[in-house]
DNA sequence: TGCCAGGACTTACGACGTAAGCGTACGCTG
DNA sequence: CAGCGTACGCTTACGTCGTAAGTCCTGGCA
């Protein structure tokens, strides 16, 4: 074979940045429950003992996992013009990391706080909002109530996804259910979710900047 | 012995109510990762699969967990006060009941909005809303806005509990981190969660009282 | 008294995370 | 160019998981 040549490379290469990268190809395109040490490995040609040649175990994998999907966001110059626009695109970004990632999301849930690669972001809003006119306690409200919003909004999102497609029953409606949401539940489309996110994100920002003023 | 009377009986009578209570407790003590079919039937003092004469998969049964969670929250009244009023308590009960049951959060942020118990809540709110001259449509957005914000709370709090506690590594602070956060990351107490909360859930009524008249 | 059926038990399979130890080929040193 | 140490992938094995299939006991009714 005119591969023979490479064959007598070793067959395949490891490095952390390979398997994190599959890892992450392989929670998009199966669920995360497909992540499995052996389907990893079989992934990347390899057996599944192989991999812990470079993490200690599967959480310091998810760790990783979680870290380069965080570096994905693009952080905020501290020069930027008004605040409000600047925390409009951070939680725009945030959820747009989240919507192309789904199967993600309960790993970004569970481990964002403790990753360092939030700290960038998060630092980056500290000093947006401190620079804006809040003291840095309220900062750090700020960050906790925007960063919540955008997490549960993620679920919620995945949540009626899971309606639309039939992947849950759609839970049948009790008798003296009011009509309003019998009639809207059904309804949600991608746009409808869209305009949620931003009409939540118009109420952030409204309320925001009253409680700036008091 | 005295009790030989009650030993002609079966010895362990089963039933969903029993297994879906110890299911609860085995969650809330040891961890959502503690709730094998194993371990549940050992604290019911039976096999694992007996417990399949009653659900037909550990799906069925977690469905069934939080539904049995989503039963404890209190459904506002339609007769209620202000809006304001009823959505500032519904949204306190519902993070009291994440708070009550840290373990559960993965759960009911997975599947409560394809559980027939969110129905009655989210049904409550929907009339709440409208009644109070947000349209339909709008007040589905602003179930979606304030529901996100209790669920994404929670997975910030716990991420902060397990901060404080320990059991994830202090995230590293990197060289350049705006030093604001560096001084409050670490001083997140219990009460600043709290209050942390109240501010967030200020900052939504204040931006819903805004996009109301506007 | 005898039968039936409901409900708990037994056994078994494939997949999981990972501990322990093995073999080999690459790259440095002399 | 020879030799060696070591980095790194492989093999085997253990205990646990969800659950499919089949067995057996027991309480209630004929």
């Amino acid at each position: 074979m005119a591969k023979a040549v490479t064959s007598s490379r070793r067959r395949t290469t490891l490095s952390r940045e390979r398997i994190v990268a599959a890892a992450v190809a392989l929670i998009d395109g199966e669920g995360l429950d497909a992540l499995s040490m052996r389907r990893l490995g079989a992934a990347l040609g390899v057996e599944a003992m192989s991999l812990y040649r470079h993490f200690p175990s599967k959480a310091a994998l998810l760790e990783a996992v979680v870290a380069r999907l965080l570096a994905g966001l693009p952080v905020p110059a501290p020069t930027a013009a008004r605040w409000q626009d600047a925390f409009r695109a951070l939680a725009r970004a945030y959820r747009a990391l989240l919507t192309r990632h789904p199967n993600a999301i309960p790993l970004l849930a569970t481990l964002e706080l403790s990753n360092p690669g939030s700290l960038a972001v998060a630092g980056s809003v500290m000093a947006l909002f401190s620079a804006a006119g809040f003291d840095p306690r309220t900062s750090l409200y700020v960050l906790a109530t925007g960063e919540s919003f955008v997490i549960g909004f993620a679920y919620w999102e995945a949540g009626t996804a899971n309606l639309r497609e039939g992947r849950s029953a759609p839970p049948l409606i009790p008798p003296g259910a009011s009509s309003y949401l019998v009639e809207h539940w059904n309804e949600l489309t991608e746009q409808d979710c869209d305009k949620a996110f931003e009409f939540g994100l118009d109420v952030l920002i409204a309320g925001l900047e009253k409680v700036r003023n008091t």
